[in-house]
DNA sequence: AATGAATATGAGCATTTGCCCTTATAAAGA
DNA sequence: TCTTTATAAGGGCAAATGCTCATATTCATT
């Protein structure tokens, strides 16, 4: 008895490999055209075939490297903005999802840190599922809200279900309630423990959060209306798993960030700190990210990269 | 003023990733339908997008396992057949290009030995264009046929252009005249650098050829009908670059062999032999190459595997 | 055994796609 | 400048595809 994956694989193989039609299909595997369609359907939803672009767009490839030579990166991604469309950012999500993906597919254990929001969860959904038990995930970054409860966005457990990887989340809130309550919660051991396989991670995602009207931390509820307006009132421009910089990148004194309980990613030691953002309105937070040396990549689309370069002037 | 290929490129992409139709990318790239069209059917003739097969077909994994601990081989891919169809082996030969790709993809430079016959030609024009100056392609065997053209599938020069790599072709005939013929030959200076280089080669492509009516040692003219039947009544099953061995794989001694100018894959030293190669004509001469520990890895497809494995006795 | 939920299958139909053929446009040569 | 020729764009149509709805089947539960 074959499998149902299998199945679907081997008729997505025969449609786009072998270039067959879904009728001649369905005829080698004696079913029905339309079960050859929905195994072929089947096979694209749950990510066995996989379309990469061998050729690189030679304008995003320009973009990138403008980028990577104004703010010293190691990598930078730019894929092509799908502009117009509902979904924002998905070339970049895709790319970050292949990226994840290579770093999973190293022989020698490899430990990735992972921050949250929205980009890395879309990216995490698109990760190919995969088996790599000598792999660690950590997450940089606390899974309680403000009400108690494990949501927000659950980019680790997710993908460590996806790719059959251990993973060490953070039993923690974001923000804490004091900086008092926060030096208490990080010298638990548990806590301590987690925090430092982080910031020896070999590579690190996150994403990054613009401060400012509808600021993913306020609308998360991880911050106050009030605080929010103290935060760019000193000057708060993004942030990065709740750590809030300025336009420089630097990362402010006090305020929410005396009590974030978050892995500060300028901590981390040695490996690659990649951010995962996209649009308009996180233009000004990525440059700043980016010229505070708070990470050493970015995968991004061109639309925010024109951005990101200055406005567009540089464009043509 | 933007190239071609990039248009493809980028056609493809909204097409491929970002799931567009082709009127939606006809809009946004203010073209026309056809001309989107036309632009994703570019893309895809020019390799400029890939589609690859994430999930393993249990059964062509179960297929490969079995052969590579039959016959202690150190990598063997097994393709989905695609049977009843035009294309034999089209399965074996993508996945020999991909893993073609895979050594050109390498950091360090790659000395990569190349025979020639169908199937290796085929595989190469699958290979996806690349830039690897710093890769040499090294040819195992002459390009000069019988009648001093020196055509025969020219695998080495094609993949050379296509990937952008020094190329070291062997300016010899397969078969030489003599034996005495032969010694001159491979004496010569330039013939023996490009020969040392062979023999060192990190990893060696090559296809097998059968013995028997039709081989197609005789077929392109390089050995006579009754050399041929000699080779047949001397116990010749299989050839590769020209070496003629018996169904244990061992080399027979004289005959055509005491002429051939190519290098002897057994000759190589410690790099990878990977033979390519499919068909029920062919399995005989596979499994002997395989026997006799002539190569170190196949690639081949569902039904020559499972002819190799004994006719089928073992499936299900 | 009966019931109901969940899942798989099959038919029909609107869209989408690939391709042939005609027409326009540009390059090359006289 | 006027052909000639090659190359690209558009129109139209048959084939292929994706999707929805109705029906059958399986499986667990009572």
């Amino acid at each position: 008895m074959t499998g149902k994956f299998d199945d679907a694989a081997r008729a997505a193989w025969l449609y786009f490999v072998a270039g067959k039609t879904q009728d001649e299909i369905a005829g080698k595997m004696s079913v029905s055209r339309q079960t050859a369609q929905r195994l072929i359907s089947l096979a694209i939803s749950e990510r066995l075939v996989r379309v990469t672009l061998e050729h690189p767009i030679a304008e995003c490839m320009r973009l990138a490297d403008d980028i990577c030579a104004r703010f010293g990166l190691a990598t930078c991604d730019v894929s092509p903005s799908d502009a117009g469309s509902a979904q924002a950012g998905l070339g970049a999500i895709h790319s970050a999802a292949r990226m994840i993906e290579r770093w999973l597919g190293s022989d020698k254990p490899v430990v990735m840190a992972l921050g949250t929001g929205r980009s890395m969860r879309a990216a995490v959904d698109q990760v190919a599922a995969m088996d790599c038990p000598a792999h660690r995930l950590v997450s940089l970054v606390g899974n309680i809200s403000a009400d108690g409860s494990a949501s927000y966005y659950d980019v680790i457990s997710y993908l460590a279900g996806r790719v059959k990887a251990h993973y060490y989340p953070m039993p923690l809130p974001v923000v804490a309630r004091s900086s008092e309550e926060r030096r208490l919660l990080t010298e638990l051991a548990t806590v301590r423990s987690v925090a430092a396989l982080a910031r020896g991670a070999d590579v690190a995602f996150v994403g990054i959060g613009h401060v400012g009207p509808n600021a993913p931390l306020r609308e998360d509820g991880f911050i106050s209306a009030a605080e929010l307006d103290d935060l760019i009132a000193g000057g708060g421009v993004g942030e990065i798993v709740g750590w809030v910089f300025d336009r420089d990148g630097k990362v402010l004194a006090g305020r929410t960030n005396a009590r974030v309980a978050s892995v500060h990613v300028g901590d981390l030691t040695g490996g690659a700190r990649i951010a995962v953002a996209t649009g308009a309105k996180k233009a000004a937070a990525i440059r700043a990210a980016l010229a505070g040396g708070l990470v050493t990549g970015l995968v991004t689309d061109e639309a925010t990269a024109r951005l990101i370069l200055g406005g567009g002037k540089r464009g043509k």
